[in-house]
DNA sequence: GGAGAAATTAACCCGTTGGATAAATACTGT
DNA sequence: ACAGTATTTATCCAACGGGTTAATTTCTCC
């Protein structure tokens, strides 16, 4: 009771704890799925008492909904700053296909969240309102590229933007997020460096090779092939 | 006590238990996952007494394990009925789509088992001896039909067995196993008879186009392609 | 400088759940 | 027919886990 002004035992501050909790929250969800999940862990690495959870966000079913929200929220704000517009259309996949690649690669919570919410058949997503609109604009810019690549001959084929999305998203989602128990049952790491990037090649060269036709010369490494001997190649 | 012989209780049947509880323990792994899945549940569905479940497999983990490796047996004793080897190449790798993608829809809970431990980062599978040995010839079976492919021409690709075998399983297991949540994003029921039946068209053209390197005549729906104007579709 | 609201902590409640113990019942071989 | 073993049922329980209640502390505005 000196002059000293007494440590406060606590802060407020509502809006830092609130984002705290969903990170936690992220964490804790991607780490060990819904049911798995435990409200005390989240409290504890939220630095945040338990009711906090309650008081901010809600019970476990609606903060796992706003966690799932901003992971989608953030993957498509980010698609939207890929300027595809502006590609040639060959270009254009490949950066998508790229991108996509390295999203879930630096986002591994993401895949998870998704995993998570398929095995639930998407009974939480079904009643956000938000998640829906999100998407038109997506297939939108990839419907445009696409359209734009066979007006120049550049594709063979018109495919459904929607199939052609879906398609570059399992390439990379299912060698990613099944990528433990693949490692286990062909025996070999398949996250290691020499790997990731052989992936990578193997995914833009497939689906490059279907829509342009083009087969042997995107999937190449070293010179182009002769008449009828394949370049062997380990992508 | 009269002549009428007292009707039993219960009668004892031990391979006939142990295979109703493997049964209703993949029913419920795959409907709520691991840490979702309820024992007493598993029991109730096997038409046993809980104890039965420790007595005749062993704890939650010991059985989850057992269901998974059961799952892996099943669809690797499948594919080995395939008998790529006396088919052509292509036609080869066609019916391997094929045979994937009906095996998945035949079998939805062999995708959220594997979801579950990959979810788990294989934690169990790891622990598996009889997985690991099971996969070897399958890859060796894939790898035979590219080499043979490659040498008739047919395809202008040596392509890794393993990576071609991850992108075509990839492509019906991100659709299906994400089925719930990408018909939320996308608007549209993607598990109706049109949408699979084009699905399975679309993936077939793609991998097909990319090893052969004739996209359009793969894709095509109607007539072939004029020079420079693609053959629209929504495949 | 103090009253009222907002934010946070502390402690508790109570149904659930995996697992264990012990007793009962059905078989099997002699 | 009966002893011994394999299989199954009937209970129990301690820990856990989501959620709640009530008290405490900090902040804001007058």
């Amino acid at each position: 009771m000196a002059k000293a002004k007494r440590t406060l035992k606590w802060q407020r501050d509502p809006e830092g704890m609130r984002l705290r909790i969903l990170e936690a929250a992220k964490q804790e969800f991607s780490a060990h799925g819904l049911a798995g999940a435990r409200v005390d862990r989240i409290a504890a690495k939220a630095g945040a008492n338990k009711r906090m959870l309650y008081y901010h966000v809600g019970n476990k079913d609606e903060l796992y909904l706003a966690v799932l929200e901003g992971a989608y929220d953030k993957i498509r704000s980010e698609e939207r700053g890929l300027d595809l517009e502006h590609l040639d259309p060959p270009e254009a996949i490949r950066r998508l296909i790229e991108f996509t690649w390295n999203y879930f690669l630096r986002n591994p919570e993401f895949l998870s969240l998704l995993q998570t919410e398929n095995l639930a058949r998407a009974k939480h997503l079904k009643k956000s309102t938000k998640v829906k609109s999100m998407h038109s604009p997506f297939v939108e810019m990839i419907r445009t590229v696409v359209r734009r690549g066979v007006d120049s001959g550049d594709f063979q084929v018109a495919v459904d933007p929607v199939q052609l999305y879906i398609s570059i998203a399992a390439l990379s989602f299912f060698y990613l997020s099944n990528s433990a128990t693949l490692s286990v049952i062909f025996g070999r790491d398949l996250l290691d460096k020499k790997a990731k990037d052989e992936r990578l090649a193997h995914m833009v060269g497939l689906v490059l090779a279907a829509l342009t036709g083009r087969s042997a010369e995107l999937f190449k490494i070293g010179k182009a092939p002769t008449s009828r001997a394949a370049v062997v190649q380990t992508v």
